[in-house]
Order: structure tokens, then C-alpha cells, then sequence
DNA sequence: CGGGTTTGACCGGCGC
DNA sequence: GCGCCGGTCAAACCCG
């Protein structure tokens, strides 16, 4: 009778009725967002046609879409590790290279990591909020099975290039933001460790649609010269916490790296770099 | 059996 | 107003 017919089939969307709504999230607003380039290596690619970086948390995947312009697929995950916790992140290829992995982070874990044994990464964050809990636990065991060999054919059209490149398209220009550094956290935020792989992990700061000034870092890429010898030991990863010093030690060395400011590498130990669109 | 992954469909925002 | 596109859900399937 009423024009609240509503044609729309119910019983075909019985989704509509979720309170919150699916999409309803309003993708405008960016709670924060932390996007980390991971160069991996080539054989990784093979390996998992994303290769996740296992951290700390559980991840679940929620849902895959291709994404325009890019030959490879985005990967949506879920913090699985708590009900509760709304951490997200998305996992896609570079388009460019086969051998980046560019990951966002989105939202923060509510909780504390599964397990935080290591605490050198409290050494290297004194003074920091005390709910920085050492989630960046270095115990990284196997973090892909080997099961793999699936889709090979369609990513061996690009290999590994020598020559670092994305920043085709972000042709970065290196403009410190002061304003980021005091970034305040709205919410609890649990410093997660996004990935404590042995390949080259960079950080960028994503593109507010408020402060287009704000991504500082175009090319935060301070490729370490992806070495399969890292990446062996990864996996062995007997000594884990040498590792990771040794690896931020070589960070601190590149000349890129010290071009950042020190809020900045403060908050590169995290590897991570919340952006508040404030 | 439980948890995770896959995949298709749906929805909302945004650009034209 | 329409179409495109990104993001999410949910059922089915798979694996441990």
C-alpha cells in the first residue's frame, strides 16, 4: 500500500537486516590506516599466490576481489585471533612487482597479542604506552606451509626486478608531517607487529582524503638487498631476537632511513604507523 | 567437528 | 540518474 513497498526482495537480502549494515562502514572516513610494503621474495610469490605474512595475530580471510588495475586480487582479512577485536587488513600484490606484498592495516586489535614472549621490543620502545603490548614476537615459525604450486603460470609473468620502482606511482615527495607524530590514539592501540618477515618491509603512510599532505613517506623503501639467505634463516629463526636487531640496525644504516624523522623511526620499530586523518 | 578458505552475490559510495 | 568499483557477507567447501 505505502509507498514503503519496498520492492526489493527481503527474503533474497535477509543481510539488510544486519544493524550495522555491511558496507555501512563509512569507507570516507579512515579510522587509520597503515599500509606496509613488504618486498618479498621472488620465490615466495610462487609459494602462496599472496603470501600473508604471518604475524602475531590470526588472521581470517573474509574475501578476495580483483582490483582494478591491478593484475592481482586484494585479500580482506580478519583478525581472528578475538571475537571482538575489528582489526583488518587487506593483502594485495604490487602491481608493479610481483614481489611486493602491500598491506593495509585497518582499525587496531582490541586485545593483546596471542602470545608476546619477547620483550627486546620493549627495550626498543621505552616510554612508549604501556599498552604497546610486545606483540612483535619474534618466534616466527614456519609462516607459509609449502603447499602451494597452484597458479603459477599466471604469476610468472613478471619476475623480480632488480631495479625498486612503485614509486611510479606514488612519485613520492618526501615531506615530513609534524602533525603525525602526535598522533593521538583515539582508540587502544595495540601495537601489532604487521610482519616480521625477513624480506624488506616498508612503510607508507597512506593518502588521507582530509590531508593530502600527509603521506610522508612516498617511498619509505629502504630495500634492504632482498638476500635468499635472510629468508632461510627466517624460516629457521633460531635466534630470533638478533635477527630482529640486526635487521633494524641495518635499517638505521641506509641513508634513506635517516632521512626520516625520529618520531618516525620510533614508530618504524613497530612497523607500524597509524595515520589519523583528525 | 571446528575453524578457515573459497567464491558468488549484494550493498553503498563515488564519479560521470 | 546510472554505472563502476571497492568492501563485506554468507553459504559451501576444505582441511586438520
Amino acid at each position: 500500500m505505502d509507498e514503503t513497498l519496498s520492492p526489493e526482495p527481503d527474503s533474497e537480502v535477509p543481510k539488510e537486516l544486519r544493524p550495522e549494515g555491511q558496507a555501512s562502514k563509512r569507507r570516507k572516513v579512515v579510522h587509520e590506516k597503515t599500509v606496509v610494503t613488504v618486498k618479498i621474495g621472488t620465490n615466495v610469490g610462487k609459494l602462496k599466490n599472496e603470501g600473508p605474512p604471518s604475524d602475531s595475530w590470526s588472521w581470517r580471510k573474509y574475501g578476495q576481489k580483483p582490483i582494478k588495475g591491478s593484475p592481482y586480487p586484494r585479500g580482506y582479512y580478519r583478525c581472528s585471533t578475538s571475537k571482538g577485536c575489528s582489526a583488518k587488513k587487506q593483502v594485495e600484490r604490487s602491481k608493479t612487482d610481483a614481489s611486493v606484498l602491500i598491506i593495509t592495516y585497518t582499525c587496531s586489535h582490541n586485545h593483546p597479542g596471542p602470545d608476546a614472549p619477547t620483550t627486546n621490543l620493549t627495550q626498543l620502545q621505552p616510554g612508549t604506552e604501556d599498552h604497546n603490548l610486545p606483540a612483535l614476537l619474534p618466534k616466527q615459525e614456519e609462516q607459509e606451509k609449502d603447499q602451494d604450486h597452484e597458479q603459477e603460470q599466471e604469476q610468472e609473468q613478471e619476475q623480480e626486478q632488480d631495479h625498486e620502482q612503485e614509486q611510479e606511482e606514488k612519485q613520492g615527495k618526501l615531506e615530513d608531517h609534524p602533525a603525525m607524530k602526535s598522533d593521538h590514539e583515539d582508540h587502544f592501540h595495540y601495537i601489532q607487529s604487521p610482519i616480521r618477515s625477513s624480506q624488506n618491509i616498508m612503510i607508507d603512510q597512506e593518502e588521507d582524503p582530509f590531508l593530502e599532505k600527509t603521506h610522508v613517506s612516498s617511498t619509505l623503501g629502504f630495500l634492504l638487498d632482498e638476500e635468499p639467505l635472510s629468508y632461510s634463516q627466517l624460516m629457521s629463526f633460531s635466534t630470533p631476537k638478533s635477527e630482529e636487531n640486526d635487521f633494524f640496525d641495518e635499517l638505521e644504516e641506509l641513508p634513506t632511513f635517516s632521512s626520516f624523522p625520529s618520531f618516525m623511526r620510533s614508530n618504524l620499530s613497530l612497523e607500524r604507523i597509524p595515520s589519523v586523518p583528525s
